[in-house]
DNA sequence: GACCGGCTTTCATCCAATGAAAACAGGCCT
DNA sequence: AGGCCTGTTTTCATTGGATGAAAGCCGGTC
């Protein structure tokens, strides 16, 4: 046959779920099948099928966008919606007391994902998206998740580059290395400008029984007066969400800790 | 060979999928075979793949849950996330108004899905999940999606029984059909204490350029003084939200209306 | 009216998928 | 310790679902 045999079915249909992003959330057939690096008339029976049940959707334009149906099932992801539902109150709390930016992060592999994020309307613009994804080592979440993350997946990180998006950007593997340390020892990060130059965050960690399993942060203006005075507050987010973790209990168990596997 | 030849794997695929629902969101390998109806050894192939992918994830009590990974590519659907992020604002200014709980859902197939709830802490609690699936004939957003869908739909939703869930549940085809005449009359719905004893909602069609695609309501203690008054509220919402629809686009093309599909 | 890009269907071939069976791993009761 | 569960993982011979080249189809465009 033609293209290399030894592809199992089901990885052909992830590549196909694999083929959307936030950049590109509606794909021609055409599209997909490159993506995915699926000859045509696969690509087109497989996603009639994913079609068929929901995963994805044809839009009038005719292009295939994700379905509501793998939404719903994707909800029940309990790193996902799960820790959101439970984290939202305390979110809106510390909105609340500072109006400005909340955001919620996990740790995926080498980098974060946006799990919830409440955008103050007077608050520094931010450019993250709810789901999307970031480097680990500017921000204040990723900092906290790097800090309180296995050594090899810190190892991991410190080896490749790391990216600059200031001038400010911290890609000097030893001084991260000590930021880490520093982050662990206050038990708090502070990215100062280390994304844009208008923006500082305050992180903390949030931990199940099993570790560090989520990130908190307040993101301000860079220069807001007391930056270091918001760190007790969210902390004491922090806190109050793992306790909530610890105590907390699914029907069917325990809200699970990190994946037994790495990604690639 | 044993189970029925003629299923496709990537059937079986979506079958494991479709074994989680809220309340079952962690299963053993057993239990999801068992769901998905395939022999243990097919399910244990098939979702070590998916662990591998990141579709799903092992807890540290060796039951599955959804993973982070499916999480993400789901946020990516338009109808799901895509329109929360439209929503939120218009939500957020209900509810600073009112301090009543607010509601987002769309029709999937014979159901709505709720998108996202802002839920007062002062306000009547309510029993809906992000991402959970009700009746369509009894709540507000039920009624106005059941309106505005097409004929087929609402002739095969008054063709099955209606479940009752109050007393004052209307489950009478006929009375319904007179109901949601009387929605698309004056263009919002009003559902009295027809979930729970307690509460009632008021609620408005959002339209795209294809009709409607989404419902919003708020929900307050049925005994409230003046449920008529939030009507002009909701509705300004809905046409807000219908505007921003109307114009939006995503850099590949715009939100999709209907699915071309109908499941099962 | 011929061309072109993208989509859909056909059909003979074959390898990934399959499941019965058996081995394996704990936990629990005796 | 031994036996007996329940649940998971591996083996291996067999086969049917998946495959992709090629051809047909559709709608727009030069």
């Amino acid at each position: 046959m033609g293209t290399q045999p030894g592809r199992s079915v089901t990885s052909k249909v992830l590549a196909l779920l694999d083929a959307f992003s936030p950049a590109t959330p509606a794909l021609t057939l055409s599209e997909l099948a490159r993506r995915a690096e699926l000859p045509l008339p696969t690509a087109h029976r497989r996603v009639a099928e994913l079609v068929a049940w929901g995963a994805l959707e044809r839009g009038d334009d005719g292009r295939y966008r994700i379905g509501l149906r793998l939404w719903e099932v994707g909800s029940l992801a309990p790193r996902g919606l799960g820790l959101r539902e439970l984290a939202l109150p305390i979110m809106e709390d510390l909105y609340e007391v500072t109006h400005e930016n909340v955001q919620l992060a996990v740790r995926q592999d080498l980098e974060l994902v946006f799990i919830e994020r409440i955008a103050g309307r007077r608050a520094v613009p931010v450019l993250t998206r709810v789901g999307g994804r970031f480097a680990l080592h500017a921000t204040g979440v990723g900092l906290v998740l790097l800090a309180y993350a296995p050594t090899e997946v810190q190892e991991r990180v410190l080896a490749a580059p790391l990216e600059r998006y200031t001038e400010l950007t911290v890609t000097d593997p030893v001084r991260l290395r000590r930021r880490l340390a520093e982050v662990r020892r206050v038990g708090y990060a502070m990215s100062d400008r280390q994304v844009t130059m208008d923006a500082l965050s305050i992180a903390a960690p949030i931990r199940a029984p099993e570790g560090v399993v989520a990130a908190i942060s307040l993101v301000v203006a860079h220069d807001r007066a007391d930056p270091v005075a918001l760190a007790p507050l969210v902390q004491a987010a922090g806190r109050v969400l793992s306790r909530a973790l610890g105590t907390y209990r699914q029907p069917t168990g325990r809200v699970p800790l990190r994946s037994r596997h790495e990604r690639q």
